[in-house]
RNA sequence: GGAGAGGUUCCCGAGUGGCCAAAGGGAGCAGACUGUAAAUCUGCCGGCUUGCGCCUUCGGAGGUUCGAAUCCUCCCCUCUCCA
């Protein structure tokens, strides 16, 4: 990865241009901040083991951090996770146990080894279990818990919310402790930066401000703002849930048509927002509209695709979904840094999704129900039946219409076959 | 601890003894149209079944009844007011 050479500014804008800042505490203060090679931080849930498309935007801007000179310390909440942020949320979190949290934290911090360099301390991954855990609860009020006014607390927006619905005495901590970090952080880390989705910001904020109380010091916040799509929805959001980071919950074909199907209307945007492409290329491609935005929804895939799984997942995942909608010619004038393949490659690539099956069942014929079920593809038989009566099921490109239907071993060309659910989803099926 | 209101299928939300697998909306899925877009239109949208139909569901457990999401009892949970 290569490093830029900059101002503090420069990141402070190039982060401002590309979509990614809702507020800053101090803009100014920041900038100067962010002028010699600073620490900044950004706590991460460990509420699953993997990571999901919405916390691609606090990832990158790490990495854009990190390109620029800066030091990124990654917070696991072991110790928060415990507790339960009630920020954004109408209900109360479900209480994780301390195993699920760090097996959660462990996969979460191999996932952001892909996108961060680690190495020599270049960026720091830290579990703010090890720090809060071992606090005691009277000196912590004492310390703490005196700066805190509580009307103040029960006026942030985070809170208000809750206020309706009913918020438990330990969820009203959480924002201590989260100050507590940042706090903990600046006296051991020089850390003087917090960031975080925009729901964040009351959480923030008080930690800017136990740091002035406590150490003097100036710190700041920068909150991102809630990614949504075009039509309303959050991002990463689909009927078979949250879009995965992890290959074994978010196939890298199902990843990448994410990406392709995105809405006209936010290509450009998230091409600033999740790609490293650079800001002069993508003003050029700003006025494509219509079918001319196609190549840029490849483009934003692969890119996408690339940074989370890879340059050759990518690749193939790319490859095989031109098997399936066509290719189309992507001139080399478009987003020239993008290492898309844009001339027509006949590798023997796949990514779509493969499930095996004994031959021995084929050999009495399995039936095509059975079969849409058993890749994930439809939920039930019925869901099954449904979609065959409504023309949406397909083996190796052709309609099946009827539901009876057994499908047999010359079906499997090369050993394997194609089903397809509507048109765009795809499944594999092998021979054992 | 006391008083009241409430917990319905993915979400919101109707339903107060049979016509309820449960209105309506949203989300979602499929089809048509397209550009793997959006919008629109049509259909679907608990499970099993080719189908007649059968099974499971209305916070939980019991009960009344030929029959319960609807009535009764106990319990759990949430909210509001009071302490």
């Amino acid at each position: 990865m290569e490093l830029k050479e900059g101002k503090g500014l420069d990141v402070l804008n190039e982060l401002k241009e590309r979509g990614f800042v809702e507020q800053v505490t101090d803009e100014e203060g920041l900038g100067e901040y962010l002028s010699s090679p600073s620490t900044c931080y950004i706590g991460f849930d460990p509420t699953a083991d993997s990571l999901h498309v919405g916390s691609l935007v606090p990832i990158l801007s790490l990495v854009h951090m990190q390109r620029y000179g800066h030091r990124p310390i990654v917070i696991v909440g072991g110790g928060t996770g415990l507790i339960g942020d009630p920020s954004g949320r109408t209900e109360m979190r479900k209480l994780l146990s301390r195993d699920d949290i760090d097996r959660n934290a462990l996969g979460i911090k191999n996932q952001l080894a892909r996108f961060l360099n680690f190495d020599d301390g270049k960026a720091l991954f830290l579990n703010n279990a090890d720090w809060l855990t071992p606090l005691n609860y009277i000196d912590f009020l004492r310390d703490i818990g005196c700066h805190f006014s509580v009307n103040r607390m029960l006026a942030t927006e985070s809170y208000r919310m809750r206020l309706e619905q009913g918020l438990t005495f330990i969820e009203f901590n959480y924002m201590l402790l989260q100050a507590y970090d940042f706090y903990y952080l600046a006296k051991e880390y020089s850390c003087f930066l917090q960031m975080g989705g925009s729901d964040q910001w009351g959480n923030i904020v008080a930690g800017v401000d136990l740091i002035r109380r406590k150490l003097g010091k100036r710190a700041y916040g920068m909150t991102f703002p809630l990614i949504t799509t075009a039509s309303g929805s959050k991002m990463g959001k689909t009927a078979q849930g949250a879009v995965w980071l992890s290959e074994e919950k978010t196939s890298v074909f199902d990843f990448y048509q994410y990406w392709v199907n995105t809405d006209d209307r936010d290509v450009v945007r998230f091409l600033k927002l999740f790609t490293f492409l650079p800001l002069e290329e993508i003003h050029k491609v700003e006025n494509l509209t219509g079918e001319q935005l196609n190549p840029l929804k490849r483009i934003l895939a692969y890119e996408v695709t690339a940074l989370v799984h890879g340059h050759e997942r990518a690749k193939e995942a790319y490859l095989s979904a031109c098997k399936t909608f066509g290719f189309i010619e992507i001139g080399a004038d478009i987003l020239p840094s993008s290492s898309i393949p844009r001339a027509i490659l006949d590798e023997v690539s796949d990514a779509i999704p493969v499930t095996m099956i004994n031959k021995e069942k084929i050999d009495e014929g399995v039936s095509i129900v059975d079969l849409f079920v058993e890749t994930g593809l439809c939920n039930s038989r019925s869901a099954a039946k449904r979609l065959i009566e409504q023309g949406g099921a397909y083996v190796n490109d052709r309609r099946v219409v009827d539901i009876h239907e057994k499908l047999k071993k010359d079906l499997f060309v090369g050993g394997s076959l194609l089903l397809k659910a509507g048109k765009k989803r795809i499944h594999r099926v092998r021979l054992e």
